[in-house]
DNA sequence: TCACTGTCAAGAGCAGTGCTCTCGGTTTTG
DNA sequence: CAAAACCGAGAGCACTGCTCTTGACAGTGA
């Protein structure tokens, strides 16, 4: 029993693999809504009720499609980055860009994860750690400019107080070195940035800001400087 | 044939409006993805294709209903300033105040125009214009703000060029006193709003910002401020 | 008044969905 | 080698959006 050695375990991580796969190609094509479990088993060439041998229902297939868009989003912003850097802006902006290119790459699963969440669907615990990959990542961006000296702390940030000052304890731990007043601006630009992104991806910037690239480049650069990264 | 005088066309209008009513109660409590035409008919005492009389098409209800939730929005936006008002940045707070009151009120209209788009679901025409109520009421605080001698340009807002400087062209016309600088920042402020709200709504937030009412609090106040209003 | 026209609800039906259950065969395990 | 676990096939249930036809009714013009 040690790790999937026998051939059903091979036969079977291949198949959920699999099946998967061609979740993932509908989703590209026709959308979450129109993901069918009788249509992947189709393609399969397998009869519909198999599918529940590998996902017992179709949120739970949905549920392992949104861990791996999460992944697969994290691992590109975190590509971004390239380990020596020394310019914090720089990887910032990077991280920024990698983030909007993998959502226009791939619309549909980044509407699976920050779009509406699916009806009578409950997000798993599971998907909490893989969705925060983004925002450490930039919280560590942070953390790091501030060891190095490169992060000017905004004079006009205040001072996070009561409740608020409490939940960021959180981040904190996160990234230690950086100060409350640039920890509750890093999560404002976290959710000006997705919110950018949805809007663009979701056609509210149609008739403004459409196409997004200028207006993308301008803000991400001043929401760098608006938490001390020039 | 005068103004809807008829018997028919009383009823008509008097049946349509009846089922977006149990439309919207359905959105409320299952979703959008589980709005259901034959439970609507159902709920009627009509049989399932009788509503086809009045909505060639699920998609002509949804169109319908995402209508009247921009409206709904727009109004409850509208209605949270006082037309003789002398604080700007009351004003402003109000606004964001009550769009995320109307948000949490109604997650799931909400999510229905800013959460994913409906798949295979084109957005006509038709629903733009009331979508552009909220960044227009914003601008036009901000446009009498300037007026008023209480808008503080921000000295490090950039000034926008090339395709940015075009592109903003369409919200001078609806702001002609807000400097370009300003008009750019109040297009972030408004993504950030709104991409705020979606975190907080699609559970983006639980484990950071969650309960939201203080970070809410103090970054509509910094966003204010990034604006120009203080 | 009568016949015509447009509108309406009803009902049957089609193609598709998620999901459950049972059955027979294969694989793995003790 | 036998027991247990697993697997795919197939039938079936309840549901969906949508189409088509049929018969009843309302409004209108001759």
């Amino acid at each position: 029993m040690n790790a999937g050695r026998t051939a059903r375990e091979r036969a079977r991580a291949e198949l959920t693999e699999e099946i998967k796969t061609i979740a993932r190609r509908q989703l590209a094509t026709d959308g979450a809504a129109d993901l069918s479990l009788r249509a992947i088993s189709r393609e399969l060439g397998m009869v519909s009720s198999a599918i529940y041998r590998y996902f017992p229902s179709r949120d739970d297939l949905l549920t392992a499609l949104i861990i791996d868009a999460y992944d697969a989003l994290g691992e590109a912003a975190e590509a971004a980055v390239e380990p020596d850097y020394d310019r914090p802006l720089d990887a910032w902006l990077a991280v920024c860009a990698a983030v909007r290119d993998w959502a226009r790459a791939n619309p549909h699963e980044y509407a699976l994860i920050y779009g509406s969440p699916i009806s009578g669907y409950q997000a798993p615990q599971t998907t909490v750690q893989p969705a925060s990959r983004v925002p450490i990542l930039l919280l560590g961006l942070l953390d790091r400019a501030q060891a190095d000296g490169q992060l000017v702390v905004p004079g006009d940030a205040p001072e996070p107080d009561g409740v608020l000052a409490e939940q960021v304890q959180v981040l904190v731990a996160l990234a230690p070195g950086v100060p409350p007043p640039v920890l509750v601006r890093t999560v404002i630009v976290w959710t000006q940035l997705f919110g950018m992104i949805s809007f663009e991806l979701f056609g509210q910037l149609v008739g403004s800001m459409d196409p997004a690239d200028a207006f993308f480049d301008s803000t991400t650069r001043q929401m760098a400087a608006f938490v001390g990264l020039s």
